[in-house]
DNA sequence: GCGTTTTCGCTACGACTCGTAGCGTAATGC
DNA sequence: GCATTACGCTACGAGTCGTAGCGAAAACGC
Protein backbone atom coordinates (compact mmCIF):
# COMPACT_ATOMS: atom_id res chain seq x y z
CA UNK A 1 0.00 0.00 0.00
CA UNK A 2 1.68 3.18 -1.17
CA UNK A 3 0.57 6.65 -0.20
CA UNK A 4 -1.95 8.17 -2.57
CA UNK A 5 -0.52 9.63 -5.74
CA UNK A 6 -0.41 13.45 -5.48
CA UNK A 7 -0.81 13.99 -9.21
CA UNK A 8 2.90 13.59 -9.90
CA UNK A 9 5.15 12.86 -6.98
CA UNK A 10 8.50 14.11 -8.09
CA UNK A 11 10.55 14.80 -11.14
CA UNK A 12 9.55 16.22 -14.48
CA UNK A 13 5.87 15.71 -15.22
CA UNK A 14 4.67 14.12 -18.42
CA UNK A 15 3.65 16.47 -21.15
CA UNK A 16 -0.15 16.27 -21.32
CA UNK A 17 -0.20 17.60 -24.85
CA UNK A 18 1.84 14.63 -26.00
CA UNK A 19 -0.99 12.23 -25.16
CA UNK A 20 -3.45 14.10 -27.34
CA UNK A 21 -0.93 14.42 -30.16
CA UNK A 22 -0.13 10.72 -30.05
CA UNK A 23 -3.77 9.65 -30.07
CA UNK A 24 -4.57 12.00 -32.94
CA UNK A 25 -1.56 10.71 -34.84
CA UNK A 26 -2.73 7.15 -34.21
CA UNK A 27 -6.13 7.89 -35.72
CA UNK A 28 -4.55 9.57 -38.71
CA UNK A 29 -2.29 6.57 -39.24
CA UNK A 30 -5.30 4.25 -38.99
CA UNK A 31 -6.98 6.18 -41.77
CA UNK A 32 -3.97 6.22 -44.06
CA UNK A 33 -2.43 2.84 -43.33
CA UNK A 34 -4.99 0.69 -41.55
CA UNK A 35 -4.33 -1.55 -38.59
CA UNK A 36 -1.86 -4.04 -39.97
CA UNK A 37 0.50 -1.52 -41.55
CA UNK A 38 0.41 0.88 -38.64
CA UNK A 39 3.75 1.00 -36.84
CA UNK A 40 4.54 2.66 -33.55
CA UNK A 41 7.60 4.27 -35.02
CA UNK A 42 5.47 5.95 -37.64
CA UNK A 43 2.96 7.15 -35.06
CA UNK A 44 5.76 8.62 -32.96
CA UNK A 45 7.11 10.51 -35.96
CA UNK A 46 3.66 11.85 -36.84
CA UNK A 47 3.10 12.98 -33.26
CA UNK A 48 6.49 14.65 -33.05
CA UNK A 49 7.69 12.57 -30.13
CA UNK A 50 10.36 9.93 -29.72
CA UNK A 51 9.45 6.28 -30.06
CA UNK A 52 10.64 5.63 -26.53
CA UNK A 53 8.15 8.17 -25.17
CA UNK A 54 5.37 6.21 -26.77
CA UNK A 55 6.52 2.97 -25.18
CA UNK A 56 6.73 4.63 -21.78
CA UNK A 57 3.01 5.44 -21.89
CA UNK A 58 1.46 2.49 -23.67
CA UNK A 59 2.26 -1.18 -23.46
CA UNK A 60 1.86 -1.70 -27.18
CA UNK A 61 -0.12 -1.21 -30.34
CA UNK A 62 -3.31 -2.76 -28.99
CA UNK A 63 -3.65 -0.52 -25.96
CA UNK A 64 -2.77 2.58 -27.95
CA UNK A 65 -5.42 1.96 -30.59
CA UNK A 66 -8.07 1.20 -27.98
CA UNK A 67 -7.50 4.59 -26.40
CA UNK A 68 -7.39 6.33 -29.76
CA UNK A 69 -10.67 4.79 -30.87
CA UNK A 70 -12.36 5.24 -27.50
CA UNK A 71 -12.17 9.00 -27.86
CA UNK A 72 -14.35 8.76 -30.94
CA UNK A 73 -17.24 7.53 -28.83
CA UNK A 74 -17.10 10.46 -26.43
CA UNK A 75 -19.60 12.37 -28.50
CA UNK A 76 -22.35 9.78 -28.08
CA UNK A 77 -25.40 11.26 -26.36
CA UNK A 78 -29.04 10.44 -25.91
CA UNK A 79 -31.17 13.54 -26.27
CA UNK A 80 -34.81 13.10 -25.30
CA UNK A 81 -36.78 13.02 -28.55
CA UNK A 82 -40.10 12.22 -26.95
CA UNK A 83 -40.55 8.56 -27.77
CA UNK A 84 -38.63 5.33 -27.48
CA UNK A 85 -38.60 4.86 -31.23
CA UNK A 86 -37.17 8.31 -31.85
CA UNK A 87 -34.64 7.92 -29.05
CA UNK A 88 -33.38 4.66 -30.50
CA UNK A 89 -33.27 6.02 -34.03
CA UNK A 90 -31.26 8.99 -32.88
CA UNK A 91 -28.62 7.11 -30.97
CA UNK A 92 -28.30 4.39 -33.59
CA UNK A 93 -27.70 7.01 -36.25
CA UNK A 94 -25.00 8.58 -34.08
CA UNK A 95 -23.40 5.21 -33.53
CA UNK A 96 -23.53 4.48 -37.25
CA UNK A 97 -21.95 7.83 -38.06
CA UNK A 98 -18.98 7.06 -35.82
CA UNK A 99 -18.57 3.57 -37.24
CA UNK A 100 -18.61 4.97 -40.76
CA UNK A 101 -15.35 6.77 -40.11
CA UNK A 102 -12.39 4.80 -41.41
CA UNK A 103 -10.32 5.12 -38.23
CA UNK A 104 -13.15 3.50 -36.27
CA UNK A 105 -13.78 0.76 -38.81
CA UNK A 106 -10.29 -0.60 -39.09
CA UNK A 107 -9.26 0.11 -35.53
CA UNK A 108 -12.21 -1.19 -33.56
CA UNK A 109 -12.58 -4.56 -35.21
CA UNK A 110 -8.86 -5.20 -35.05
CA UNK A 111 -8.61 -4.66 -31.32
CA UNK A 112 -11.72 -6.75 -30.76
CA UNK A 113 -10.03 -9.53 -32.68
CA UNK A 114 -6.90 -9.17 -30.58
CA UNK A 115 -8.97 -9.12 -27.41
CA UNK A 116 -10.13 -12.67 -28.04
CA UNK A 117 -6.69 -13.76 -26.82
CA UNK A 118 -6.03 -11.05 -24.24
CA UNK A 119 -8.32 -10.68 -21.25
CA UNK A 120 -6.71 -7.46 -20.06
CA UNK A 121 -7.28 -5.90 -23.47
CA UNK A 122 -10.89 -7.03 -23.49
CA UNK A 123 -11.42 -5.40 -20.12
CA UNK A 124 -9.83 -2.22 -21.40
CA UNK A 125 -12.22 -2.18 -24.34
CA UNK A 126 -15.16 -2.88 -22.09
CA UNK A 127 -14.43 -0.10 -19.64
CA UNK A 128 -13.39 2.56 -22.11
CA UNK A 129 -15.72 1.92 -25.05
CA UNK A 130 -18.56 -0.47 -24.28
CA UNK A 131 -19.37 1.04 -20.91
CA UNK A 132 -20.40 4.39 -22.40
CA UNK A 133 -22.61 2.76 -24.99
CA UNK A 134 -24.22 0.60 -22.33
CA UNK A 135 -25.14 3.65 -20.27
CA UNK A 136 -27.20 4.97 -23.17
CA UNK A 137 -29.19 1.75 -23.29
CA UNK A 138 -29.94 1.95 -19.58
CA UNK A 139 -30.89 5.60 -19.90
CA UNK A 140 -33.19 4.96 -22.84
CA UNK A 141 -34.84 2.07 -21.10
CA UNK A 142 -35.52 4.10 -17.96
CA UNK A 143 -37.03 6.89 -20.03
CA UNK A 144 -39.28 4.51 -21.93
CA UNK A 145 -40.51 2.95 -18.70
CA UNK A 146 -41.26 6.39 -17.31
CA UNK A 147 -43.29 7.12 -20.43
CA UNK A 148 -45.09 3.79 -20.13
CA UNK A 149 -43.67 2.50 -23.42
CA UNK A 150 -41.95 -0.39 -21.71
CA UNK A 151 -43.22 -2.31 -18.68
CA UNK A 152 -41.22 -1.93 -15.44
CA UNK A 153 -39.05 -4.91 -14.68
CA UNK A 154 -39.22 -5.97 -11.03
CA UNK A 155 -36.54 -8.66 -11.19
CA UNK A 156 -33.13 -6.96 -11.43
CA UNK A 157 -31.43 -10.05 -12.83
CA UNK A 158 -33.99 -10.35 -15.58
CA UNK A 159 -33.64 -6.63 -16.26
CA UNK A 160 -29.86 -6.98 -16.60
CA UNK A 161 -30.27 -9.84 -19.04
CA UNK A 162 -32.69 -7.83 -21.14
CA UNK A 163 -30.38 -4.83 -21.25
CA UNK A 164 -27.49 -7.05 -22.31
CA UNK A 165 -29.63 -8.55 -25.04
CA UNK A 166 -30.76 -5.18 -26.36
CA UNK A 167 -27.21 -3.92 -26.35
CA UNK A 168 -25.87 -6.87 -28.30
CA UNK A 169 -28.68 -6.63 -30.82
CA UNK A 170 -28.32 -2.89 -31.41
CA UNK A 171 -24.56 -2.62 -31.47
CA UNK A 172 -24.14 -5.93 -33.27
CA UNK A 173 -26.60 -5.12 -36.02
CA UNK A 174 -25.06 -1.73 -36.75
CA UNK A 175 -21.53 -3.12 -36.73
CA UNK A 176 -22.45 -6.04 -38.95
CA UNK A 177 -24.33 -3.83 -41.38
CA UNK A 178 -21.45 -1.38 -41.63
CA UNK A 179 -18.43 -3.64 -41.58
CA UNK A 180 -19.47 -7.06 -42.86
CA UNK A 181 -22.28 -6.25 -45.24
CA UNK A 182 -20.42 -3.10 -46.20
CA UNK A 183 -23.54 -0.99 -46.56
CA UNK A 184 -24.39 2.27 -44.86
CA UNK A 185 -26.67 2.24 -41.83
CA UNK A 186 -28.68 5.13 -43.24
CA UNK A 187 -31.99 6.56 -42.06
CA UNK A 188 -34.10 4.11 -43.98
CA UNK A 189 -32.28 1.13 -42.56
CA UNK A 190 -32.30 2.51 -39.03
CA UNK A 191 -36.03 3.10 -39.24
CA UNK A 192 -36.70 -0.47 -40.31
CA UNK A 193 -34.40 -1.79 -37.65
CA UNK A 194 -35.99 0.29 -34.92
CA UNK A 195 -39.44 -0.91 -35.93
CA UNK A 196 -38.38 -4.54 -35.60
CA UNK A 197 -36.60 -3.98 -32.30
CA UNK A 198 -39.45 -2.13 -30.64
CA UNK A 199 -41.98 -4.63 -31.89
CA UNK A 200 -39.88 -7.45 -30.52
CA UNK A 201 -39.45 -5.84 -27.14
CA UNK A 202 -43.15 -5.09 -26.82
CA UNK A 203 -44.26 -8.58 -27.81
CA UNK A 204 -41.74 -10.42 -25.68
CA UNK A 205 -42.67 -8.61 -22.49
CA UNK B 1 -9.71 -15.93 -75.03
CA UNK B 2 -7.71 -18.99 -74.13
CA UNK B 3 -8.95 -22.54 -74.50
CA UNK B 4 -10.76 -23.85 -71.44
CA UNK B 5 -8.51 -25.10 -68.68
CA UNK B 6 -8.41 -28.91 -68.82
CA UNK B 7 -7.82 -29.28 -65.09
CA UNK B 8 -4.06 -28.87 -65.41
CA UNK B 9 -2.66 -28.18 -68.80
CA UNK B 10 0.88 -29.37 -68.54
CA UNK B 11 3.61 -29.86 -66.02
CA UNK B 12 3.49 -31.25 -62.54
CA UNK B 13 0.10 -30.74 -60.90
CA UNK B 14 -0.28 -29.10 -57.54
CA UNK B 15 -0.57 -31.42 -54.60
CA UNK B 16 -4.22 -31.18 -53.49
CA UNK B 17 -3.36 -32.50 -50.04
CA UNK B 18 -1.12 -29.51 -49.48
CA UNK B 19 -4.07 -27.12 -49.58
CA UNK B 20 -5.86 -29.01 -46.84
CA UNK B 21 -2.71 -29.30 -44.76
CA UNK B 22 -1.98 -25.58 -45.08
CA UNK B 23 -5.51 -24.53 -44.13
CA UNK B 24 -5.52 -26.89 -41.15
CA UNK B 25 -2.14 -25.57 -40.07
CA UNK B 26 -3.46 -22.03 -40.39
CA UNK B 27 -6.35 -22.78 -38.05
CA UNK B 28 -4.03 -24.44 -35.58
CA UNK B 29 -1.73 -21.43 -35.65
CA UNK B 30 -4.71 -19.12 -35.12
CA UNK B 31 -5.59 -21.07 -31.99
CA UNK B 32 -2.09 -21.07 -30.56
CA UNK B 33 -0.82 -17.68 -31.66
CA UNK B 34 -3.77 -15.57 -32.70
CA UNK B 35 -3.91 -13.34 -35.75
CA UNK B 36 -1.18 -10.84 -35.06
CA UNK B 37 1.52 -13.34 -34.14
CA UNK B 38 0.68 -15.73 -36.94
CA UNK B 39 3.44 -15.83 -39.54
CA UNK B 40 3.37 -17.51 -42.93
CA UNK B 41 6.73 -19.10 -42.29
CA UNK B 42 5.36 -20.78 -39.20
CA UNK B 43 2.26 -22.00 -41.03
CA UNK B 44 4.43 -23.48 -43.77
CA UNK B 45 6.52 -25.36 -41.23
CA UNK B 46 3.43 -26.71 -39.50
CA UNK B 47 1.96 -27.85 -42.79
CA UNK B 48 5.18 -29.51 -43.84
CA UNK B 49 5.59 -27.42 -46.99
CA UNK B 50 8.06 -24.79 -48.07
CA UNK B 51 7.25 -21.15 -47.50
CA UNK B 52 7.51 -20.51 -51.22
CA UNK B 53 4.77 -23.05 -51.91
CA UNK B 54 2.46 -21.09 -49.67
CA UNK B 55 3.17 -17.84 -51.49
CA UNK B 56 2.50 -19.52 -54.82
CA UNK B 57 -1.06 -20.33 -53.78
CA UNK B 58 -2.12 -17.38 -51.66
CA UNK B 59 -1.42 -13.71 -52.08
CA UNK B 60 -0.88 -13.14 -48.38
CA UNK B 61 -1.98 -13.66 -44.80
CA UNK B 62 -5.41 -12.13 -45.30
CA UNK B 63 -6.50 -14.39 -48.14
CA UNK B 64 -5.11 -17.46 -46.43
CA UNK B 65 -6.99 -16.85 -43.20
CA UNK B 66 -10.23 -16.12 -45.02
CA UNK B 67 -10.08 -19.50 -46.72
CA UNK B 68 -9.09 -21.25 -43.48
CA UNK B 69 -11.97 -19.71 -41.56
CA UNK B 70 -14.47 -20.19 -44.38
CA UNK B 71 -14.18 -23.95 -44.09
CA UNK B 72 -15.48 -23.73 -40.53
CA UNK B 73 -18.83 -22.53 -41.82
CA UNK B 74 -19.29 -25.46 -44.17
CA UNK B 75 -21.12 -27.40 -41.49
CA UNK B 76 -23.92 -24.83 -41.18
CA UNK B 77 -27.29 -26.35 -42.04
CA UNK B 78 -30.93 -25.55 -41.50
CA UNK B 79 -32.87 -28.72 -40.61
CA UNK B 80 -36.64 -28.31 -40.58
CA UNK B 81 -37.67 -28.26 -36.93
CA UNK B 82 -41.31 -27.49 -37.59
CA UNK B 83 -41.57 -23.83 -36.66
CA UNK B 84 -39.83 -20.56 -37.46
CA UNK B 85 -38.81 -20.10 -33.85
CA UNK B 86 -37.24 -23.54 -33.64
CA UNK B 87 -35.53 -23.11 -37.00
CA UNK B 88 -33.97 -19.83 -35.91
CA UNK B 89 -32.92 -21.19 -32.54
CA UNK B 90 -31.27 -24.15 -34.18
CA UNK B 91 -29.24 -22.23 -36.72
CA UNK B 92 -28.27 -19.50 -34.28
CA UNK B 93 -26.96 -22.12 -31.88
CA UNK B 94 -24.92 -23.66 -34.68
CA UNK B 95 -23.55 -20.26 -35.62
CA UNK B 96 -22.70 -19.53 -32.01
CA UNK B 97 -20.94 -22.87 -31.65
CA UNK B 98 -18.68 -22.06 -34.59
CA UNK B 99 -17.95 -18.57 -33.32
CA UNK B 100 -17.04 -19.97 -29.92
CA UNK B 101 -14.06 -21.74 -31.41
CA UNK B 102 -10.87 -19.72 -30.95
CA UNK B 103 -9.73 -20.03 -34.56
CA UNK B 104 -12.98 -18.44 -35.69
CA UNK B 105 -12.95 -15.71 -33.07
CA UNK B 106 -9.51 -14.32 -33.73
CA UNK B 107 -9.46 -15.04 -37.43
CA UNK B 108 -12.82 -13.76 -38.55
CA UNK B 109 -12.76 -10.37 -36.87
CA UNK B 110 -9.22 -9.72 -37.99
CA UNK B 111 -9.95 -10.26 -41.65
CA UNK B 112 -13.13 -8.19 -41.38
CA UNK B 113 -11.00 -5.39 -39.96
CA UNK B 114 -8.53 -5.74 -42.82
CA UNK B 115 -11.36 -5.82 -45.33
CA UNK B 116 -12.34 -2.26 -44.41
CA UNK B 117 -9.35 -1.16 -46.47
CA UNK B 118 -9.34 -3.86 -49.16
CA UNK B 119 -12.34 -4.25 -51.45
CA UNK B 120 -11.07 -7.47 -53.01
CA UNK B 121 -10.70 -9.02 -49.58
CA UNK B 122 -14.19 -7.92 -48.62
CA UNK B 123 -15.58 -9.56 -51.73
CA UNK B 124 -13.69 -12.74 -50.92
CA UNK B 125 -15.23 -12.78 -47.45
CA UNK B 126 -18.66 -12.10 -48.87
CA UNK B 127 -18.57 -14.89 -51.42
CA UNK B 128 -16.89 -17.54 -49.29
CA UNK B 129 -18.39 -16.90 -45.86
CA UNK B 130 -21.35 -14.55 -45.84
CA UNK B 131 -23.00 -16.07 -48.88
CA UNK B 132 -23.58 -19.42 -47.17
CA UNK B 133 -25.04 -17.81 -44.09
CA UNK B 134 -27.32 -15.67 -46.22
CA UNK B 135 -28.72 -18.74 -47.95
CA UNK B 136 -29.94 -20.06 -44.62
CA UNK B 137 -31.86 -16.87 -43.97
CA UNK B 138 -33.56 -17.09 -47.36
CA UNK B 139 -34.34 -20.75 -46.81
CA UNK B 140 -35.80 -20.15 -43.36
CA UNK B 141 -37.90 -17.28 -44.62
CA UNK B 142 -39.34 -19.34 -47.46
CA UNK B 143 -40.21 -22.12 -45.07
CA UNK B 144 -41.92 -19.77 -42.64
CA UNK B 145 -43.98 -18.24 -45.43
CA UNK B 146 -45.03 -21.71 -46.57
CA UNK B 147 -46.14 -22.47 -43.01
CA UNK B 148 -48.00 -19.16 -42.86
CA UNK B 149 -45.82 -17.83 -40.05
CA UNK B 150 -44.65 -14.92 -42.16
CA UNK B 151 -46.68 -13.04 -44.75
CA UNK B 152 -45.58 -13.40 -48.39
CA UNK B 153 -43.72 -10.40 -49.71
CA UNK B 154 -44.84 -9.36 -53.19
CA UNK B 155 -42.25 -6.64 -53.72
CA UNK B 156 -38.88 -8.28 -54.38
CA UNK B 157 -36.92 -5.17 -53.47
CA UNK B 158 -38.66 -4.88 -50.15
CA UNK B 159 -38.08 -8.60 -49.59
CA UNK B 160 -34.37 -8.21 -50.24
CA UNK B 161 -34.16 -5.34 -47.78
CA UNK B 162 -35.90 -7.37 -45.11
CA UNK B 163 -33.61 -10.33 -45.63
CA UNK B 164 -30.58 -8.06 -45.36
CA UNK B 165 -31.95 -6.60 -42.16
CA UNK B 166 -32.63 -9.98 -40.59
CA UNK B 167 -29.22 -11.19 -41.54
CA UNK B 168 -27.43 -8.23 -40.01
CA UNK B 169 -29.47 -8.49 -36.83
CA UNK B 170 -28.94 -12.21 -36.36
CA UNK B 171 -25.29 -12.44 -37.29
CA UNK B 172 -24.45 -9.13 -35.67
CA UNK B 173 -26.08 -9.97 -32.37
CA UNK B 174 -24.37 -13.34 -32.08
CA UNK B 175 -21.00 -11.91 -33.03
CA UNK B 176 -21.33 -9.00 -30.63
CA UNK B 177 -22.47 -11.23 -27.79
CA UNK B 178 -19.61 -13.65 -28.33
CA UNK B 179 -16.72 -11.35 -29.17
CA UNK B 180 -17.44 -7.96 -27.64
CA UNK B 181 -19.50 -8.79 -24.59
CA UNK B 182 -17.42 -11.91 -24.18
CA UNK B 183 -20.31 -14.06 -23.01
CA UNK B 184 -21.54 -17.34 -24.45
CA UNK B 185 -24.54 -17.34 -26.75
CA UNK B 186 -26.08 -20.23 -24.87
CA UNK B 187 -29.56 -21.71 -25.15
CA UNK B 188 -31.11 -19.28 -22.73
CA UNK B 189 -29.76 -16.27 -24.58
CA UNK B 190 -30.70 -17.67 -27.97
CA UNK B 191 -34.25 -18.30 -26.78
CA UNK B 192 -34.64 -14.73 -25.57
CA UNK B 193 -33.13 -13.38 -28.75
CA UNK B 194 -35.37 -15.48 -30.96
CA UNK B 195 -38.45 -14.34 -29.07
CA UNK B 196 -37.55 -10.69 -29.65
CA UNK B 197 -36.70 -11.23 -33.30
CA UNK B 198 -39.86 -13.11 -34.18
CA UNK B 199 -42.00 -10.64 -32.29
CA UNK B 200 -40.36 -7.82 -34.17
CA UNK B 201 -40.82 -9.41 -37.55
CA UNK B 202 -44.45 -10.20 -36.89
CA UNK B 203 -45.32 -6.73 -35.61
CA UNK B 204 -43.47 -4.85 -38.34
CA UNK B 205 -45.18 -6.72 -41.16
C1' DG C 1 12.33 -43.00 -74.10
C1' DC C 2 12.70 -37.62 -74.38
C1' DG C 3 11.96 -32.88 -74.16
C1' DT C 4 8.72 -29.52 -72.13
C1' DT C 5 6.34 -27.59 -68.50
C1' DT C 6 5.06 -26.71 -63.94
C1' DT C 7 5.54 -27.60 -59.05
C1' DC C 8 8.29 -28.40 -55.05
C1' DG C 9 11.82 -27.94 -51.31
C1' DC C 10 15.65 -25.52 -50.01
C1' DT C 11 18.80 -21.60 -49.20
C1' DA C 12 19.92 -16.95 -49.21
C1' DC C 13 18.99 -12.24 -49.41
C1' DG C 14 17.96 -6.94 -48.46
C1' DA C 15 14.50 -4.34 -46.25
C1' DC C 16 11.81 -3.44 -42.58
C1' DT C 17 9.81 -3.45 -37.77
C1' DC C 18 10.21 -4.71 -33.15
C1' DG C 19 11.10 -3.54 -28.25
C1' DT C 20 15.00 -2.22 -25.31
C1' DA C 21 19.23 -0.07 -23.52
C1' DG C 22 22.19 3.70 -22.90
C1' DC C 23 23.20 8.52 -22.67
C1' DG C 24 22.90 13.42 -22.05
C1' DT C 25 19.50 17.01 -21.21
C1' DA C 26 15.19 19.31 -19.48
C1' DA C 27 11.81 20.12 -15.95
C1' DT C 28 9.75 19.49 -11.61
C1' DG C 29 9.65 18.93 -5.98
C1' DC C 30 12.23 19.12 -1.61
C1' DG D 1 21.68 22.38 -4.93
C1' DC D 2 19.92 17.62 -5.22
C1' DA D 3 17.06 13.76 -6.27
C1' DT D 4 13.78 12.26 -9.43
C1' DT D 5 11.38 11.63 -13.48
C1' DA D 6 10.45 12.63 -18.51
C1' DC D 7 12.35 13.42 -22.93
C1' DG D 8 14.91 13.01 -27.45
C1' DC D 9 18.22 10.57 -29.72
C1' DT D 10 21.07 6.67 -31.28
C1' DA D 11 22.15 2.01 -31.68
C1' DC D 12 21.30 -2.71 -31.29
C1' DG D 13 20.00 -7.99 -31.84
C1' DA D 14 16.11 -10.49 -33.08
C1' DG D 15 12.56 -11.58 -35.96
C1' DT D 16 9.60 -11.33 -40.19
C1' DC D 17 8.75 -10.05 -44.80
C1' DG D 18 8.39 -11.34 -49.74
C1' DT D 19 11.42 -12.72 -53.55
C1' DA D 20 15.07 -14.93 -56.32
C1' DG D 21 17.72 -18.76 -57.71
C1' DC D 22 18.74 -23.53 -57.88
C1' DG D 23 18.22 -28.61 -58.72
C1' DA D 24 14.96 -32.36 -58.41
C1' DA D 25 10.31 -34.36 -59.06
C1' DA D 26 6.05 -35.23 -61.58
C1' DA D 27 2.85 -34.61 -65.06
C1' DC D 28 2.14 -33.91 -70.37
C1' DG D 29 2.77 -34.70 -75.89
C1' DC D 30 5.67 -36.75 -79.17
Amino acid sequence: MQSRTPASRAGRPRDPAADAAILAATRQALVELGWSKLTLGDVATRAGVAKTTLYRRWAGKNELVVDAVAELFDELELPDRGSLADDIEGVVLQFAAILARPEAKSGLMAVVAEATRDDALRERIRSSIVERQMRLVLQGRARAQKRGELPPEPDPREAARTVDLIFDVVAGAVVHRTLVSGKAADEEWVRSFTRVLIGGLASSA
